[in-house]
DNA sequence: CCATATTAGTCAACTGTATGGATTAAATAG
DNA sequence: CTATTTAATCCATACAGTTGACTAATATGG
């Protein structure tokens, strides 16, 4: 019972930042008493802090400002991908403290050599973290793959050549005990939390997150949540079919989005050479050389983003026609494209969703890019802090 | 704090139906002396009761089953459609106890006459449900309509000529004050949460509940909730574009599913007069026809089945991998037309859904046909008292 | 057949947690 | 400087679930 207030007080402050313990009572509904108690737990595990005084109406007494403690709990994210490992630590004021991308070829290296070396980056992001005064409560790891959540396993990496890989187990053993044991989950769905969390993605209810990388994923949020399926295989967006009888896929069906609108495709439609495994957005690579053609207004490439964001917008219309989201974010490859991708999108998602709707839901970019898989992975540390304050009060 | 106890129990004695105190110490976590607490309390609102004796396991003293009292509290159904309404009655054993359907054509009714003589109805089954000893504890209204839940309207009922309806709120000052006021929602929504508490939805985790009536709908539920989208249309599977460019629908766009695979649309193809409005799978109307000349192998029918059918499978792939549900269920008018429709549904699906999940989920046909909205709507009432059985005890 | 082990359920004292009302603290208004 | 208003805390009370002992009812085994 205690955690549950502790973690509805937490709750609150944290959406309202600055607030007075007067107001907290009245917000929650338990009496001023109450809530001084709760609070108090909370400072003393470092979760909450007390700062200036604030003048909350015309006269009285003022207030005392509740504030999350940002240099006490921290979350570390991580992130293996094709071609690179990275780490990032997020203090409970979802500030950035600490951030680090090493480039990597991961294909074919084995799951506990990679791990391995995730444990050394994990490891300098502790020490880092706590020469800033930070206590890292837990950790998740943004994998891409599917995944098995019953049994924590990573079932199947195709990028990384992995199966049925106890990721989240091997980071437990690699990582110094943590208050909440470290967790991994899918690139794509956090991702889409990311967005949620730390993009303008919660402004909009719900909303699909597309990120286009070498495959073309979506995460779907719906009420703060992802949207996982029976499988945890939802989000498929890249094997929707776009032209009955198209181009074959590698899911063995015919004419999918990805082989239209996905990272391979647009550069050979652009004229480029395309790459097998790239990361979405980064400084350097394919992208850029494709931004570089688009800014110049090379035709070819104009035309094979106005091709690609086509065939996306009339699958997006698919998909909101299904689930309704408030906005369809782009992500990975799609966030720096966006400008060029947009009105093509945007123009054939207003053909193909029905007009029952009162409005077809706005197409934005993430502001994200790519550090969105990384920065959802500390997130779900943070929403786990937030929601089961208790677990930290050991310490 | 009690009424999540209550709750709690509640929720495991509906689960294990026979059970007694012990195990549900054991499965819920509480002590033996608060589940009797909590149970003294559960038996005086009359929701569970107190049975034969029980021999657990071996030797020792033998317990007392406890089950849900079927002859206390009742959840009230209730649905408008185009032409008829509808009302049954369910025990908290999920047993009908009443069931009614009057024909009516309520296209162009005023809602307070329509509401009206719902109530009329409702009334009906309150003292059927008093004389079987039953307290109607709530209803449900299903309608045929987008809603707006925030204000508690039926925003737009397009086959009803409704517009900004508060339904839940007429209906509630035409029935006798219920300890758990009236609500109402989507006709689909409930089909589909009729499916996941009466059907077999359940077993399959999550699904998509297929409804054919004079449009297409879908229910997705998953996590046994409906996903119900931004703006509450999340399910407009009728809308998906199965052909490009194809034949224009009423909601503007081209080559919509209703227009090939709609009730209209395999009739016409069938060689059967098409009609404008009707009940799914209604024992006599036009379905009943097309049944009769389906029984009889002709040739027109069973193509019109098929071409629906691949239509269907087609667009239900890509739902298949945008939510990844563990079942297709085909209800509404799809629900009888099973046995014919099936074989093309699960040829299409086959070959839209990509190879990257282990199973394509299987087809199966609703058991509840025509009567699962109503039933759904009871349904509502019965997990509100299981959820919040706090509410039953002021009586 | 009776003692013992075993399981189900209840009773009485205890503990933790939130509530309620009164109290202290700190500001503004007149 | 006093009255008023708002913020936060203190203390006694009540509620709810736990703990451990106790009674009840069955089977096992000598």
């Amino acid at each position: 019972m205690r955690e549950r207030n502790l973690a509805v007080v937490l709750e609150q402050v944290v959406r309202c930042q600055p607030v007075t313990r007067a107001r907290l009572a009245e917000q929650t509904g338990f009496t001023k008493t109450t809530v001084s108690n709760l609070l108090a737990v909370l400072e003393g595990a470092g979760l909450v802090q007390d700062g200036a005084l604030v003048q909350g109406g015309e006269r009285g007494r003022p207030g005392i400002a509740v504030s999350v403690n940002g240099d006490g709990a921290a979350a570390l994210g991580l992130e293996i991908n094709v071609d690179y490992l990275a780490a990032c630590v997020l203090d409970l004021g979802r500030r950035t403290r600490y951030h680090q991308l090493v480039t990597f070829d991961n294909r074919g290296r084995a799951p506990e050599a990679v791990i391995s070396s995730l444990g050394r980056l994990a490891a300098e992001a502790v020490a880092a973290a706590a020469g800033q005064g930070l206590v890292v409560a837990g950790a998740t790891v943004a994998v891409p793959g599917l995944l098995d959540r019953e049994n924590g396993l990573v079932r199947r990496a195709p990028n990384l050549g992995w199966t049925d890989v106890p990721v989240s187990a091997l980071l437990r053993d690699a990582l110094p005990d943590l208050p909440i044991p470290a967790a991994h989950d899918n690139e794509a769905n956090l991702a889409a939390l990311a967005e949620l969390w730390f993009g303008d993605g919660a402004r909009h209810g719900g909303f699909i997150h597309v990120s286009g990388e070498i495959g073309i994923g979506a995460g779907i949020v719906m009420d703060g949540q992802v949207l996982r399926g029976t499988h945890g295989f939802a989000g498929e967006l890249g094997h929707l079919v776009v032209e009955p009888g198209g181009a074959p896929c590698t899911c063995g069906g015919r004419g999918c989005l990805e082989q239209i609108a996905g990272q391979d495709a647009i550069l050979r439609a652009a004229g480029l050479p395309a790459v097998t495994a790239t990361t979405a957005a980064k400084p350097d690579g394919p992208i850029r050389e494709l931004i570089d053609l688009l800014e110049r207004s090379d035709q070819r490439a104009l035309a094979a983003l106005d091709g690609a964001g086509r065939a996306l917008g009339a699958t997006l219309a698919s998909a909101v026609n299904l689930v309704d989201p408030g906005a369809i974010v782009l992500g990975g490859i799609f966030s720096p494209l966006a400008s060029w991708i947009r009105p093509a999108v945007e123009a054939a998602l207003g053909e193909g969703s029905g007009s029952l709707r009162t409005a077809v839901p706005p197409v934005v970019a993430s502001e994200l890019a790519g550090n969105a898989a990384v920065l959802g992975a500390a997130g779900v540390v943070i929403e786990r802090v937030i929601g089961h304050p208790a677990l930290l009060l050991s310490s």
